[in-house]
Parts: structure tokens; C-alpha cells; sequence
DNA sequence: TAGAGTATGTTATTTTTTTAACAATATCAC
DNA sequence: GTGATATTGTTAAAAAAATAACATACTCTA
């Protein structure tokens, strides 16, 4: 029964929120059992792979049918603490801060959106989506008074590290960051990198080597050296 | 000299813009020469696993010195195509798609946002960044005049595959996707999945484990079956 | 110019991850 | 019920990835 003890592999935990998208959208539909080779159509990962990430955690299919759509989905959640209430505030009132307060995501998920903060004062008292912006001076009175389990990081670059700081002298157990600036924790607060322009980057690799393959170019990769 | 033909491993290339991140804020600095045991530090990635991606692509570095931070980083952007001009377009301007519109992320990158499509009145005119938001009726003229590369997919959800469709006609050739809904396309159009919450799951899911390991509750992980 | 020190690029080894194979079990048609 | 079919969970094998080890080559000091 898998979890002996400690850590799900990160290699399994990437996967999880690909097999929940999917059984999410699948609730929907009036699909009520589904096989693993169903499931290996819609994500792209094999149909053996997928029984091997699920088994890690549990039997939750039933042979000759598949898996229980709602049941799986149900296991997902629990797998990954959705059914957990976690309070998370947004660090950085700007546009992609903004943008991320109107994020539908949270909730499902177990995160209750409870305040952005910001230190332009012409933010300050605005409304987004029901949670009014405030002060970025009130941080540390407002974690005293509620029980925040996670950040998202939408601040400029330049002032990460010291909110961080601060963020974590108020006791944050989870950081969320945008800002694409290396960060220092402790070892016991949780830092998920959030490479916005990760995709970009991917998606302009791979136009290049297609160019490359394609064109048969004289590749010209070597940089002068000394 | 690594790549005889053909595609780079998925792997390497999700390295790559980590490499790429730190060493443009090395750029900054007054760090001529880094070695791959203190680009290890810095990226969290093993000194032996940075050379041998690094040699996967060419001979870089020089002995007992290490890598000229600026040529490595010349070198990587190379490696994935920011010297390439690209046209990139954001379909949907809500307020996912206005904040992708501020992104400064773009240009260095090698890609230009030309223009913003959306299907709603009240926003066609409003000016972002520069950008003049457009009618989505005007999509397909626009790619006709515009040697368009790749779109960023920030509509909701029940649009998605429709837009898609109509992009993929217009010959677009990548889109980045943050619909979170599975879309089909050709298999010679790049698709970028930028499932926006995965950073959320990661957290709940790590914090869910580490409540786990420390309060040794009993695992109620098994949904009723059948 | 010799010798100590350093850090690469690459080869060898180990570990992790994926795929393939299959026995076990449940379903369904007849 | 019986046999044909389907699909799991798991074990075995293969492939991929990461780490460790090290020979090589460059630098610097004296």
C-alpha cells in the first residue's frame, strides 16, 4: 500500500494535477467508470504508467471496468489535501496579482482567497473580486490574526527577498513565486517556483530545433571562447 | 558534440530556463567566470548534471575556470531560439490575458506581442501596454498580414477549441495555452499546456504529506468501492 | 619551468523511471 | 453456470536519468 512513509516521488506529484484536470472535466460528462487506456488517450502518459502512478497510493479501480470516475476524483482530492481548508493571501496588488485574486481555482482546490496586499497606496482600499486591497503594513498584524497557510509572491522583483523575509518571520508555511528571483527559505517552508515564462521558453526551443531539423542549417553554436 | 539530429530530451530542455534565469541576474553582476559547482548552488541541480546537460549542446567551459557568464548565457539563448524573432499574439483579454499583456518577459526572449484579440465590445479599443485590443473577428485577416508564430490562449473555457481551431487554420504554429482545458491540434503545432494552478496542487500536496508524516494520522485514503 | 591546484568534459556506475508482460479477477453473453 | 473478454495491480525488463569518478587540460605561484 505504497506510502510507507515519506515523500510521493516529484516525478508522481507532476502528474496528479494532469490526471485531476482531466477527471474534473470528466464530471461533467456522463462517463461513470473509465480505463486506464482512456485515461492514457486523454493525458498523453501510458495506460501502464497511469496504473502504476494510481497503485502508488491505493486500489482504486475495479477490474474489467476501470475507475470510478467520481470515486478517483474524490481519491485525487484527498491525495493531494484538497479537502483541507488552507487560507492564502496574494503579496503584489499589480496586474498579475490581480489577475491571480480573480483566479476561479482556488477554491476548489481547498484555498480560501482572504486578502492582497500591496504598498502602492493608490491600491490600497481597492476592490478585486470581493477582497479588498490593503496595506502591505498590515502583513504581519493580519497573520497574527489568521491562520495563513499560503503566499503568492507578485511583487517586483527587487522587493522578493524582503517580503519573503518577512513572510516567513510571520510564520508563512508556503510560498507561491511569480517574481522569477531566486529565493532563501528554511528548510521548512515549502517554495513553488512559478516560472511564468516557462512555457515561452518551450515553445521557442522547440520552434528552433524544428527550424534546425528542418532547414538543415550550418548550426552555429559555438560562442567565441576567451 | 551532442545533438546529431533530432530533439533535445524534455528533461534538458525544462532545465534550460532555469539555467537561463540565473545566469541573466549573473549578468548584473561583476561574476566573470561561474563554475558548475556554484551554478549547482544556485539552481538546486547537481554540478555533474549542469556539465552534462551544458555538454549536450557544445564545449562551453574552460578548465579550472569555469563558464564566462555572459558567453553561457549568449550560448543558452541560442540554444533556445531568443535570437529568433517570433510574433506572438493573446487571445482573450480578461484579466488573465491583460496581465500576460505587461509581461516583460517577451522581448528578451526573442518574441514581439503584435496584437490582443477579444470578442467582447466593451473592451475592443482599450489600449494595454501599448497594444490596441482588437475584435476576435479580425483574427483571420490579421494572421494574413502578420507572419504571426505563436498565441498565448487565455479565453474561458468553452471557447477554447473553437479559437483553437480557427488559429490552427489561420496557420498558426504554437500556442500557450492557459485554459486548462485539453485542446487538440495538428501534430505539427506546438502546444504548450500552462496548467497555471500546478503550482497550487504542488503546495497543498506537499503540505498535505507533511501533515501526514508529523501527525501520524491514521491514512483514510480509501474511498468506499463499489 | 615545474608542481600544486582547479574545474571541465566524459566515461562508468547507480538509481530512477518507464514500458512491457502477465496472472488474477471481475463482467457479460449465452 | 461456463467460457470469452476486459482491465486491473504487480512483477520483470528495458530505458532513461542522475550521480560519481576521473583523466585531461588549463592556471597560477614561485
Amino acid at each position: 500500500m505504497g506510502n510507507e512513509m515519506n515523500s510521493i516521488p516529484d516525478i508522481i506529484i507532476s502528474r496528479l494535477p494532469v490526471y485531476y484536470q482531466h477527471l474534473k472535466r470528466l464530471q461533467d460528462s456522463t462517463k461513470e467508470y473509465i480505463s486506464s487506456e482512456e485515461l492514457a488517450n486523454l493525458t498523453g502518459f501510458s495506460s501502464s504508467l497511469i496504473r502504476k502512478d494510481l497503485s502508488y497510493f491505493g486500489t482504486f479501480g475495479r477490474k474489467s471496468y476501470g475507475y470510478d470516475v467520481f470515486c478517483l476524483f474524490q481519491q485525487l482530492s484527498i491525495i493531494m489535501g484538497f479537502n483541507y481548508k488552507k487560507k492564502i493571501i496574494i503579496i503584489g496588488a499589480g496586474h498579475l496579482g490581480q489577475a491571480l485574486a480573480y483566479n476561479k481555482g482556488y477554491r476548489e482546490r481547498g484555498y480560501q482567497l482572504v486578502s492582497i496586499f500591496d504598498k502602492n497606496p493608490k491600491l490600497i482600499g481597492l476592490v478585486i473580486n470581493d477582497i479588498e486591497i490593503q496595506s502591505i503594513n498590515n502583513l504581519e498584524e493580519f497573520m497574527e490574526n489568521n491562520k495563513v497557510s499560503a503566499a503568492a509572491l507578485t511583487v517586483p522583483g527587487g522587493a522578493a527577498q524582503k517580503i519573503t523575509d518577512r513572510l516567513v518571520a510571520a510564520g508563512i508555511k508556503a510560498i507561491w513565486d511569480f517574481t522569477e528571483v531566486p529565493l532563501q527559505v528554511p528548510d521548512d517552508v515549502l517554495l513553488e517556483e512559478q516560472l511564468i515564462n516557462e512555457g515561452l521558453c518551450k515553445l521557442s526551443v522547440k520552434m528552433n530545433q524544428f527550424r534546425i531539423n528542418n532547414s538543415e542549417a550550418a548550426e552555429d553554436l559555438n560562442c567565441e571562447q576567451k
